[in-house]
DNA sequence: TATGAATGAGACTTCATTCAT
DNA sequence: CATGAATGAAGTCTCATTCAT
């Protein structure tokens, strides 16, 4: 079977013993390796269970089928990302929000970039899509807020401006990450150059304070 | 086998009777098609050639091996695309050439979505990509050229601007893709922000004459 | 997987070529004969496939999974079997019609009996029963135009008697297949007497009214 | 691996604390209901444990193996069948005795029918039956003294005839139960006629001698 | 003894590719 | 050249059983 016949993809059981707790994250690291090493058409459950140092049957014990392996994963990274993200909401205006808002997301896809990368794809296929629709909501609730500032162009539709920010951070920082790129404010400066045109931001540093309408 | 071996990935033999050609095109269109309805995971040698109305022997006639199509497919898509591209190095100034660009991408991403994005995909497939790259080049050196013209403020990294061009581009309009938009023109107009955003080009239709510096 | 996702349970393709139609007859009664010796349990694609000496791959051409095997077994068998039992309804007097079930029956049971045996569980389950209502259907027909002529005595329920009839049948045929009885007379004997007796015929030869006690 | 290594089937120990004697009852009718629900394909230790508020583990410390579980669970079956089988020794007649028989085996079986008829099959694999004969043997020996009383006729051969008997009962009740009858009178009737048939039993109770038409 | 984590053989199924006709 | 039958490696997943704690 190429894909696994719709089952709920949520870990199998909760780990009980600490012993267990490690295996799973073991699990899951392996399979983050593989990830990044071999891509999504290279990943398979037996080379997992390999990589991480223990058998088939243990990592079905704890992931039901193959896509539950990439939930997990998604999740353990948006989770990082979305802690960090919310940092933002505590900046003064909406351009610091969204600068760093920007840090932190060229920060998270440079951590592991080939990793982000396969994830960013994966994260597409509508079997997995449709298992962090909630993880990533929240994600964008951060974004929405960040938008609604007053110092932030109003835009027509939130919910495509929120998309359209993600998709174009996503893209330039890929592919930095495909390049090797590892300047991170060179990268920075570009993601935010884009996300200001967009929202229709002018002169960050206005240097005549009367400028402005 | 699951992947192939390391293999030429160009058309095995180049058709010279049109019946031949007629069949490579009927093949190619049935893997778009499969594509499309069932996403890369969905691609299968032996469908293609069912959807396509001839035997697997025959396809592989003309296909040394399943890659073999996606790049066949790919160069198709990317023929028409910078067919339309050139259009842009006739073009005035350098903003309007970029407009061009614009226009002609999200027609082309827009022509067949979901086409597109899985295409996007796949060529970033190492296999894929090795085959693409000249076809790819032509591509850049078209954008290299707009980017070139005096109108554009000069960007400190040539090959990196025009990749996170694309980039950028393909994000928004796969969202959009993604999302069935089909408002060409807002569309245009979103990525035409970011674009020039990223690229520092100021002011399109400065409403008041006397607001900038 | 332990059991197929709910699939068609139908020839996966007709073969078209005489070599292929070869094929399936040869990995049919290689199931055949795995069944008759293994058992249920022990059928396995694997080896059914090793067994009529061709690949897996070749049986998943035909059948789309394990249970549609065991279906196109059990036809085959139900097929031939139909074929006999209907002779049945030329016979002149129900009483005979009955007769020549039975030794029809018994027969077919006989010719394999762990083949019998295994294929009438194995056609209870569910997902096989489903697939050959059909053809169980036209069998019962057959039965219930016995049960209908004059000389039987009328069935409260036309419907369990007829079941109520095979499974006598099937119970002690069955029985006398895994003791591996071969006195295919007296067992249409014991046969015989059971159903009369369930059916109330009386007195198959009143040889003289008064010789009872 | 699937299959048990040939061992010991008999429980593992006999437990001796009463706490112990609760476990073991638990587990069989868990393993009982699982069988009922899920049918032999759906029988697994694992499950049972679940099922049974235990672990594995403890489930092995009472059964050596899954089969060991079919095993105590027909023993548990027939003890209580056997036990009020034994109340026909004391009819005063064969006939009595059988109809004694035949309401037994109707209440047994249609007590549970859907595991009655589970275990009916899973008593027929070769390595439960064998594990079972003796108890099945002093059933049968019940049979045994009723068919060698007077009012029954004499059968060529007792054993076969035994096992007839049970055989027509079963397919009888099975196809009853699974039908989901439940008007015990009806069936017990219907079983009468054929086991009176069988063994040319004539005539109950020959109300008036012209009654025939 | 109980627990439940871990094991791994083995079953099912797919699909890229080859090859006889 | 076309056909479609055949191949078989490889991947997914299950479950009986063992074993450390």
């Amino acid at each position: 079977m190429k894909t696994s016949r719709r089952q709920s993809l949520k870990p199998r059981k909760v780990p009980q013993q600490s012993r267990a707790q490690q295996t799973v994250a073991t699990i899951l690291e392996a399979a983050a390796l593989v990830l990044e090493v071999k891509g999504s058409d290279g990943l398979n459950t037996n080379l997992v269970a390999q990589r991480a140092g223990v058998s088939v049957g243990t990592l079905y014990q704890y992931f039901p089928n193959k896509d539950a392996l990439i939930v997990a994963l998604s999740k353990r990274e948006v989770a990082v990302f979305f802690a960090e993200a919310q940092g933002a909401l505590h900046e003064p205006t909406g351009q610091s929000a969204l600068k760093h808002l920007i840090t932190v997301s060229v920060r998270q896809q440079l951590r592991r970039p080939a990793l982000a990368r396969v994830l960013d794809f994966e994260e597409n296929r509508p079997t997995i899509a449709r298992e962090l629709a909630k993880s990533k909501a929240a994600f964008r609730e951060v974004i929405e807020q960040i938008l609604a500032r007053d110092d932030i162009p109003p835009q027509t539709d939130m919910q495509i401006a929120t998309d359209d920010l993600v998709a174009i951070i996503r893209a330039i920082v890929d592919g930095a990450g495909e390049r090797g790129e590892s300047d991170r404010a060179g990268l920075e400066a570009r993601v935010g150059r884009a996300l200001s045109g967009y929202l229709g931001i002018v002169d960050r540093q206005p240097e005549k304070p009367r400028s402005r309408k």
